[in-house]
DNA sequence: GTCTATAGCAGGATAGAC
DNA sequence: GTCTATCCTGCTATAGAC
């Protein structure tokens, strides 16, 4: 158990700070000196705890990430264990939900996002580990589950095609917040979480459903 | 007027090499040093030219990322000009086709895409700059073509999240290279680029067409 | 317009007292 | 385990010769 306590040790203090300020301006932007002082900290405690700064960047994916991703990826995974067999409609909304709302704060995921897209960007042995432990085996088990709804014929690679999109929306949506308040002047209070939600959802299921009759919203 | 001849003046070169750095890398993580060597010319040349570092990232941006982004949106346009009224499909066609194979040569279009990732995600005075002038222009562009052809009783913030939908698939299958060859096992090729367009014009206009008739792929 | 040389400073890392 | 003090490297930016 490791929540936002305010005072934990040193050494936890300085993951849950460095992971805040590698996210909002990456590894080369941030200083050891600015983490220590934001940890409340001496300047040497990195060295002692982590050995040097890229390990701290190491640990910050290993402690704080990949656990967040396994509680996002539980909550996926435990809300569908309610419905046996569940839909592709719960399915779909079972995976925005975890990523849009999911068990995580708000800045948190909103971090959670900024930290993969850095490493989607220029990936480090950070992603190599994260692929491994968690991408990969959380795209399959996505695809297993969509699957036996999608037409008979449909090839492995459209599958995959189409497990990307979903996930391309999931992850712009948490991580473009800046764009996307810009086009629909929405800030991200629960109410737009909740139509962010709906959206994909019924964009993922129906498309622009163009000329046809609309889905409920 | 100014392809990628080799000796270009200082200026220019410098231009090309900064973008292609900061793109690959942000910021913070290249240095004034690496872009003048990276150039060929002295290290003072960046401060004789640009005044300093940051009007130099500045200047990547008006004279270089504005520039392309008008060249892709006349591609679109064009392309658009030729079949008047143009379909949903010749739409979204159009426009996935100006992105991911477009006017733009392969390595170009990755940083063009990086360097907006990274705007996105820690804002700069670039972003707001290339917000204003090419980004709010060309949504509502999109939003105007688009707009005949949506359920009458649509309305306004639902159009906007079609519109980011689509766009959050053209950036992240342009962008997230990494992920994606991971997942599908494929490089980005023209035979991938345009299985890749077929896919988000398809996905975009049906979804993922569970239980119904597949439209062609 | 391009160069060398260097000022001036911030960064990562370590030694050693407590 | 935490502190202070310090080393040294590498950075941006500028001055001034050419």
């Amino acid at each position: 158990m490791s929540p936002d306590n305010e005072n934990k040790t040193t050494r936890d203090r300085l993951l849950k700070v460095a992971e805040t300020l590698f996210a909002q301006r990456g590894y080369h932007a941030v200083s050891v000196r600015e983490i220590t002082t934001a940890a409340n900290c001496n300047l040497a405690a990195v060295n002692y705890h982590f050995g040097n700064k890229k390990n701290l960047y190491l640990d910050v994916f290993r402690l704080r990430w990949m656990v967040r991703a396994r509680r996002v990826h539980d909550s996926f995974t435990q809300h569908l264990a309610k419905h046996d067999g569940a839909s592709p409609t719960e399915i779909i909304q079972a995976l925005a939900e975890a990523f849009i709302k999911g068990p995580l704060a708000d800045d948190e995921r909103f971090y959670h996002a900024q930290l993969m897209m850095r490493e989607m960007a220029k990936p480090t042995e950070a992603f190599e580990m994260v692929a491994d432990e968690i991408l990969r085996p959380f795209f399959r088990n996505l695809a297993k589950l969509l699957q036996p709804y999608l037409p008979e014929e449909i090839d492995e690679q459209r599958v995959n095609l189409n497990m990307l999109s979903i996930i391309s929306m999931v992850i712009y949506f948490n991580f473009a917040r800046v764009p996307v308040s810009l086009f629909t002047g929405c800030t991200y209070d629960e109410a737009f979480k909740e139509r962010l939600i709906q959206h994909i959802v019924n964009f993922a299921l129906t498309g622009l459903n163009v000329r046809e009759k609309e889905k409920s919203l």
